[in-house]
DNA sequence: AGCACGCCGACT
DNA sequence: GTCGGCGTGCTC
């Protein structure tokens, strides 16, 4: 009998069984697990022979399914040791629940064809495709350009070169599929067919048919969102990232992992190539090409002649006089031209619903989500207050349910306080909102870009779903209603996230040949980034940006992990966080940051604290992590949660 | 993650 | 008296 471990799609760590022969990793079985019979994983672990063999149980059989390969099995070790999560919840996010069962009527996948269409490039492009036609093996590209530029028509090329060499498979990550159809509509006119799609909302069938088609090879290239990294390919030969500064390439539920950061991973792995496309490069990878890591291919200006918007801003400060008004004056002028000229404008604020906040003015109650320490927000369309973190509702209440008065007023602006008062101004303007309620699934966004497009509608009202979106041929004029938003609560990247999201709404006016306006409505416009906008200036922005980084020594110059302890025992949770900050190891080089209350105090009913650990970047912060908690107590109804390199502080 | 065990309050 | 809520502990 051999002694074998076993891993299963569970949050778990490898257990042991015995085998009458030895079987290789990858292998799927079957094997008693607790009360039940569970699917696992032959994994490459050496069994503990230490381990009393009366308690281990038998593998009760082999299954037929291709075994998972070695790339795969590595690539799974590293996420898991790197964002100290159980091996077994990540080899959850590279199975499916399918798994084993046969499909009856299997997807059929088109093969692309490299030379369906030629594309006529500039010189500048054809320098930046003949730089990505060089590299071979592992290697990071940074294709840097302005929204416009031709990027994505750029990395088709190198996609079409690897389709062409044999049968490697591709796989391009993209950060909202909801928003892909043109991007889908880009690859079928240079590849003759679609991709292979993978996202959350696919059927289990499709969700099984892709997988098993990715990992036999017939499919050649997958789009996805972020999960797609998981997916078992059997030659894997190109990796792109595009919008590679988006935020939620970084998974913040379950496994906290960044899907760029973990495709580095996955490309040395397979040893293939990685292109992170973006306009707005995020500042860790500035930082790698500046140094030298990564290859830096520049498309500096707009396809067919476009050119970049002009932008002014707007000092709100000088505006407070008279009845509140969330559009100034100089953006109605503005908006006024385009509507005279049969243009369309867009107007960007990143808050759904009506208003942030709803007031009783008799005697100053404001109304909060009982399950958060967080404002109900004001939907005017749905007649509801909402928590935006948990999701509760009720119906918009009649009288202040502290003091029964009538005087409730809802305060500050939302979406569609923006379309409404919008509309006001403007009573002949059609007027469209977008947010995520709004685009419940891609026909809706498809509905949009067509009304667009046929000129039904003059002004778009929206949130940051806009700015990943569509290349709107009629758009000339973007009014960014607080530029200063994103900038308060002291968050690392707040200012980062904040240039580039506006950086990238701004870049949606005057894509063809007609001159876009960005106009930015600030209470701060002597601020840095909203200078840096104003000019136009990515440089400043990002060598201030870096320079104060590496003077705190914060990332890309340094490392950090963050815990948050939560529990509804309020009492037992603070209890529980100051043993763990007693027992934190003093190291040099590193420094525990905390505790403090978290920014959203109670989140779902539980009360919660943060630590941040600060290291320096020579520092394995994992092991430091282990060691730490390895000894610490914990009760079970306290949770800890660990987020490596995390990007949301809330 | 499941699942069972066991302790406590609510209800027929 | 039994039902079921959820807090706790275990899975080779």
């Amino acid at each position: 009998m051999q002694r074998l471990s076993v891993l299963f799609p569970v949050a778990l760590g490898c257990y042991d069984y015995l085998n009458d022969n030895n079987l290789k990793p990858g292998t799927f079985v079957w094997a008693p697990l607790g009360r039940k019979k569970c699917m696992g994983v032959v994994w490459d672990k050496k069994p503990d022979e230490k381990y009393p063999i009366e308690k281990l149980k038998s593998i009760e059989s082999v299954c037929p399914e291709p075994p998972l390969n070695t790339q795969m099995i590595r690539f799974i070790n590293w996420v898991a040791g790197y964002t100290l999560t159980p091996l077994g919840a990540v080899l959850k996010m590279a199975l499916h629940p399918e798994i084993g069962k046969i499909s009856k009527k299997p997807l059929i996948f088109d093969e692309p064809n490299p030379h369906f269409t030629q594309i006529d490039f500039s010189p500048a492009q054809q320098k930046v495709v003949n730089g990505l036609f060089k590299i071979q093996g592992f290697q990071v590209a940074l294709l840097d350009g302005v929204t416009g530029s031709g990027k994505t028509e750029v990395y088709f090329e190198k996609t079409a070169q690897v389709l062409e060499s044999g049968h490697q498979q591709i796989l391009v990550l993209l950060p909202e599929i909801i928003l892909t159809t043109a991007w889908l509509g880009r690859f079928e006119k240079r590849f003759g067919v679609n991709p292979a799609l993978w996202h959350s909302s696919l059927t289990p069938n499709q969700r099984r048919d892709t997988w098993e088609a990715v990992r036999s090879g017939t499919v050649r290239v997958v789009v996805g969102a972020r999960s797609a990294l998981f997916l078992p390919f059997h030659n894997l030969g190109l990796i792109i990232v595009d919008e590679e500064h988006d935020p939620s390439f970084k998974q913040e539920e379950g496994v906290l992992y960044h899907a760029r950061d973990m495709a580095i991973v996955r490309a040395k792995i397979a040893n293939c190539p990685l292109i992170l496309a973006s306009a707005t490069p995020s500042l860790e990878t500035y930082v790698h090409t500046q140094q030298g890591d990564y290859l830096h291919f520049i498309l500096p200006e707009r396809f067919a002649g476009a050119t970049l918007p002009d932008t002014e801003t707007v000092d709100m400060r000088q505006k407070e006089k008279g009845p509140v008004q969330f559009i100034s004056k100089d953006l109605q002028i503005a908006l006024k031209d385009r509507l005279d000229k049969k243009e369309q404008s867009l107007l960007f604020l990143n808050r759904r619903g009506y208003a942030p906040l709803m007031l009783c003015r008799q005697c100053g109650h404001r109304l909060q989500c009982p399950h958060c320490s967080a404002w109900l927000v004001t939907h005017k369309g749905s007649h509801t207050l909402q928590c935006h973190h948990c999701g509760y509702t009720l119906p918009v209440p009649k009288v202040c349910p502290v003091c029964q008065s009538e005087n409730l007023v809802a305060c500050g602006p939302g979406v569609e306080r923006v379309a409404e008062e919008t509309q006001n101004l403007f009573p002949n303007a059609r007027i469209a909102q977008i947010t995520s309620e709004t685009l419940k699934n891609p026909k809706d966004f498809e509905q949009i870009i067509q009304k667009m497009d046929a000129g039904e509608i003059d002004i778009l009202v929206g949130t940051q779903i806009l700015a990943k979106g569509h290349h709107f041929a009629n758009l000339t004029l973007v009014g960014v209603i607080d530029a200063d938003m994103g900038l308060s609560g002291g968050d690392l990247r707040a200012g980062e996230r904040t240039f580039q999201l506006i950086q990238q709404v701004m870049g949606r006016a005057g894509r063809e040949h007609k001159k876009g306006l960005a106009v930015l409505q600030s209470y701060n416009p002597e601020n840095l980034i909203i200078q840096a906008l104003q000019k136009n200036d990515r440089t400043t922005f990002l060598t201030e940006e870096m320079n104060a980084r590496k003077i705190l020594k914060m990332p890309p110059f340094g490392k950090l992990a963050s815990l948050i302890i939560s529990g509804k025992n309020q009492t037992l949770t603070y209890q529980t966080v100051q043993k763990i900050v007693r027992h934190a190891p003093q190291k040099p080089n590193i420094s525990v940051l905390g505790p403090v209350v978290a920014p959203i105090a109670k989140l779902r009913g539980k009360y919660r604290y943060r630590l941040l650990v600060k290291a320096d970047k020579s520092i394995n912060i994992q092991n430091y992590l282990h060691l730490w908690m390895d000894g610490a107590i914990i009760p079970p109804s306290v949770d800890v949660r660990m987020d490596i390199d995390p990007y949301s502080f809330f």
